[in-house]
DNA sequence: CGATTTTCCGAAAACGTTTTCGATTAAGAT
DNA sequence: ATCTTAATCGAAAACGTTTTCGGAAAATCG
């Protein structure tokens, strides 16, 4: 591996004025900077990265924490971070939390050890405290929620409106004529799921429609088996639900292969719309009508918060953290008339 | 940040012996080494790790480069690597080179740049020279393979007998009574669709089923949209095609949409088996019958691959490349009789 | 031609560790 | 008491870069 030192012996010169050179320092003269970049490219020199970083305290690298990486929204949102932090020559080192509360706790502790420059995260749905998130805080390490939030944290977030997307979602089932419309909601962590049931529960009130809580089912996992499940026990509960609006794609697709099993006609007897607009929403039939929810468009913002707040840190400029709420849209297919 | 240089102000003795306490060296007394592990607990001290690479010229760091981050397989393996990393004090910073063999190219320079300890590397389909490559192997980096692999280069590789995988799928349709079995594969790079291609070929041949070429449809782009056209060209060409071995999942499930849509029943009148596993292939219905590609342990085997190498480099270990293969299974659904 | 400014270069310190090697002290042996 | 050995510590170099600051040489000016 080729160092400063080798160019400056070949050349005769101090290692001081071919650092300088390199970074195109004006108080070195225009020859000796050609001259050393171009020894510098035939030598195939490389900066040593570990010398950089701690001479100057940053590493160009930042920490992404998500609950789970085999999932289209979150693989989504890593592939926005990605692309974008690459345009701004950084790297990303991801984890994943498991939806832990304890493995989340201690991959910040990790990342603050590698001095990352700073951390993004979704938090798990485990986590309910928030000191170690206050730590990197008070550490003066930047950081940026996104998703699944604590709006307690004094930090930047990107979110969307969840209540104004399932509030949305429950319009159009309204708007197509629906009477007697169920939900499927989420466990009680994270807000999300609170902000969704939220919406729906105001579009229906707000349409002069009865709130029913028996209407109302309340899963665990969020799993296909549970749509399932439940989508049966709706159907036995009740038999003049028009409409259901799903708190998650998998769940969605797991009610609608219930009724295709039990001879239920979607959209005709019972309009299905979902949350999230995963990939396989467009592949079933019938297709799913979802809320698109912009993974891609989250990660590249939430990574350009952080970028400005690291630029913003080290200018010891005041930073004024954003709350940036995306827009969704209501992606209409063959699961609602 | 406390160093240990405070640490050492603080207890009134040197540098090197609170260095040498911490990492428990046995010329350092006993109660020297609880004293400076209890003070160093106390001031929450944090090993800089920009020093501590320099200094060891390692980074516990690993570079990943795949195609497509938003892919069930693929983000399948990420999730392998990554647990398997995390176990062994290893982080890692994943790149997507979006089937671009100049990005590949950019990325891995990008790594060794940031003299990452070892790199895994999925090879984009856009790479047809190896020169890359190489220099990371000069360079005496370490780097193992995983599934879309170049045969030509030594180094460890971990990948499925997609042949012998396909083989099996082929076979299945014999054995459940197809006569006219198609073939959906994909491009000519990477290796991987030739050697599908090649089992259903092989397959064929040793039922004693005369191969014909005008089942077999090559598709570029491998997409949904690609499955439908394909299978309505299906359709119209051949009206006894009882059985059809498709590249990959998603593809399939174009194919079965369309089959749906034209009325065509499956797997009454068409059994069709799919390739990968892909999440989607169990929600959809009929659910694919497909091969079984093991994304999560392949990530592992490769992560672990890659750790040997690190650690048998640093011994001066003289290094044999091991070549993993992994088992496939069939999975049996209802895509199939 | 002397004075002043500009241009160009390099010495040296610093970043925070790790590790070698020699020094000092204490303990044990004779 | 002296000598040997073991136990404990610290000085110093090294990793490779960045940056400040001062000095020498060259150019400009009066």
């Amino acid at each position: 591996m080729v160092t400063l030192k080798q160019i400056a012996e070949e050349l005769g010169i101090s290692i001081t004025t071919v650092s300088k050179a390199l970074k195109e320092y004006p108080d070195v003269s225009k020859k000796t900077r050609k001259l050393v970049r171009e020894t510098a490219a035939m030598l195939n020199y490389k900066p040593n990265s570990f010398a950089v970083n701690l001479r100057t305290k940053e590493s160009k690298t930042i920490g992404l924490i998500i609950p789970e990486i085999v999932h289209h929204f979150f693989s989504s949102v890593i592939k926005g971070i990605i692309s974008q932090a690459e345009k701004k020559g950084y790297l990303v080192i991801t984890l994943q939390s498991n939806e832990s509360y304890e493995l989340e706790k201690k991959q910040i502790d990790l990342l603050i050890s590698k001095r990352v420059d700073g951390i993004l995260i979704s938090l798990a749905n485990g986590t309910a405290d928030y000191k170690h998130i206050s730590e990197v805080l008070n550490q003066e390490t930047p950081l940026v929620m996104f998703d699944k939030i604590a709006k307690a944290i004094k930090c930047s977030k990107v979110t969307i409106d969840d209540r104004k997307a399932a509030y949305k979602a429950t319009q159009y089932l309204i708007d197509i004529g629906c009477k007697r419309i169920a939900h499927f909601r989420g466990p009680l962590l994270p807000q999300n799921s609170i902000d969704r049931f939220l919406g729906y529960k105001q579009a229906l009130t707000d349409n002069n429609i009865i709130y029913d809580p028996t209407l109302v089912y309340l899963l665990n996992k969020m799993s296909f088996d549970e749509g399932k499940f439940y989508a049966n026990q709706l159907l036995k509960d009740h038999n003049d639900v028009d409409g259901i609006f799903i708190n998650t794609d998998l769940v969605a697709i797991g009610a609608i292969s219930e009724f295709n099993n039990q001879g239920i006609k979607v959209p005709e007897q019972i309009n299905v719309i979902g949350f999230s607009n995963w990939f396989m929403a467009s592949v079933i039939s019938p297709s799913l009508t979802t809320i698109n929810q912009p993974g891609f468009e989250i990660g590249k913002k939430a990574f350009k918060l952080l970028y400005k707040e690291i630029k913003d840190r080290k200018k010891k400029k005041i930073i004024n953290y954003k709350n940036i709420v995306l827009e969704t849209d209501l992606i209409v297919r063959e699961s609602t008339v």
